[in-house]
DNA sequence: GATGAATGAGTCTTCATTCAT
DNA sequence: TATGAATGAAGACTCATTCAT
């Protein structure tokens, strides 16, 4: 057996993509680029991802999937209004760790497959929401709202707050942390069942 | 291309530009393609824009435009909540109309000059939305937050909205309006203030 | 490569690239197809032949020698009207047997080396049948040309009648084989030498 | 009106693409090369050409046209004897005016698309000796064959010689010119309708 | 001003070959 | 000996931009 193929080299690849993504942007980065930031030879990329569009993919995918694991399970948690600034704060979070790979992947794209291709990972994520927010309507605790569309609009707000800070602002996550958090507790959460949790 | 030629020519070839671009992309249209949109040869472009980045970039501009123009006499009514739903329709109203420019805008741009250069009128309805807010918190109508960064993520939510409902949603605006409005007042209006606005 | 370490492997070998090269021509064949094809890794290749281009001149090196081996008794018979006709025959035989191999060495090599290397089967051949043709000459059987290039022209007159029905014509092998027999009985055998040629 | 389009820079564009081609074979000849040869950027080929293979093909459609605006004439001549012997020389004499080219097609090309397309022009010389061939058969000048097949099986033997003397061979014309016009006559030709025409 | 032919830099991807295992 | 992952050179083609007319 030659040398077996190394599930590490892929993450390898990853890594070195996210890299040269985030300083040249699409358009700019050369395939080339990536292999000689890797370490490795142009060809190799090409063993682990199809093309330049897979490989930007698949960065996509990670990110993700690493919000999703990040926010689920605070969603989970009893008490609503904690549950939101929880996840919001950790989203925000993992956005913040990665603001080199958000920056690429919202400014530098232009992969109009993107688009086409619904993310399973954001998917699940929405379902997951708009089913925490509904049961939470019909406990009273969330205003009546369409669940989904709902879900759709917190994310978009939460994405949009990582965008606002981390890409186009001053990287002062607190104050957009805080104003996020707030206008979501006061956007969501209905009778008193809120007391100034920060 | 700094005093145009003919404002018409101007105008016929934005027009143009916008029609290919929504359907091809960024990247998957040719100045060619423009040109022969519009009926005229390739170099004419270059004759009214510099390069294909101006281009698209005043493609933007005059969606920003379009929307200042609509949502800045909203903002401006005594009755907040009632400038809130009136400015947040009306920016969807334009997007709505102009959901093919809004379609290429956001997801095929990948022109990373876009992030370099602060577009001048994106600035100005942040600015008169920040100030909007800003009195109307000293009135005690608005719940204190940050006024900047409250207004950078209304208008993230609102532009979040418009991308939700029309570019990767089924366009049922009525029903994003409503949880957009729902949403804005509850987050913003302070005490008793929202009185049965629509 | 120069003594196979496994005579049966070699042939396993030529036997795919041959399929694989019928189908796909030798610029759209790939090593690794071929040796998927023999079952085996694309590096096993190497240790029989030393290149793509020596693997293919093995393959006409071989439809050489069995189109030698089947020819050359034919040419010896003592009644030289038959000879041709039989030679014809069985050249035309083994080219369909092989039409899978004529149709890619004749069609999609694209060898410059092949031009540079005369093959030494072929030589042979051409070398016989210039002998056979000196000597019917002089015993008047045979029209009197300079021998060698009538021998080249003849193989050459065979070959193309197998492109011609097999590559380009419809496959009516009888028709081709007919025609040929009697042009070349014709140009070739002076006098009544001819009778009752089949 | 910018600059027309100028048909000259086709045949410019031939010409050199021969040259370079004649010299490097298929395979080793890059855009860039025959670009340079013509004194033009790369790009402008493609103003010309489709792709590299279509330009390979202009070549040859080139040699067949110039192969049947020579042997045409020849063949409509009454003696026919004459008519084969006439039409075989300018035949090789055109083939040996484009040694280069006949080079180059016959050896190196290797385009699959070559063989599935049937040059219009090879049909037409295929057709018209086709016919002749019928014509002198009914009259009793020609032996009796198959004329389809015949005029298929005289074409390659023509073709052949050219390559057996030009590409493989010295070179030496009169010798495969003499043999070939015997063979020729002595295969076709019925009767004493043969008077020693050289 | 308008034209559109000409430019030519730029890069993704393939695939024959190698070599560490 | 066999493997097949890794290599990396190589090139056709595109298309934004220019400029001669």
């Amino acid at each position: 057996m030659a040398r077996p193929i190394d599930p590490a080299l892929q993450g390898k690849i990853l890594e070195a993509a996210r890299t040269v993504l985030a300083e040249h942007g699409y358009t700019g980065t050369r395939m080339a680029d990536v292999a000689a930031q890797a370490g490795i030879a142009t060809g190799t990329i090409y063993l682990y991802f199809k093309s330049k569009d897979a490989l930007v993919l698949a960065l996509t995918e990670d990110l993700n999937l690493r919000l999703l694991t990040a926010v689920s399970p605070k969603l989970a948690q009893p008490d609503f209004a904690l549950a939101i600034a929880d996840a919001a704060r950790a989203a925000l979070a993992v956005c913040a760790s990665e603001r080199d790979l958000l920056k690429l992947l919202y400014l530098n794209v232009g992969l109009s497959k993107l688009v086409e291709m619904t993310l399973p990972t954001y998917d699940l994520l929405h379902q997951q929401l708009a089913a925490t927010l509904a049961k939470q309507m019909q406990a009273g605790v969330v205003y009546a709202y369409d669940p989904k569309t709902l879900a759709e609009l917190l994310i978009g707000l939460i994405d949009w707050t990582a965008q606002a800070c981390l890409i186009w602002g001053d990287g002062d996550l607190p104050m957009y942390e805080a104003t996020l958090i707030q206008m979501l507790q006061r956007a969501l959460v209905a009778g008193d069942g809120r007391q100034g949790n920060r």
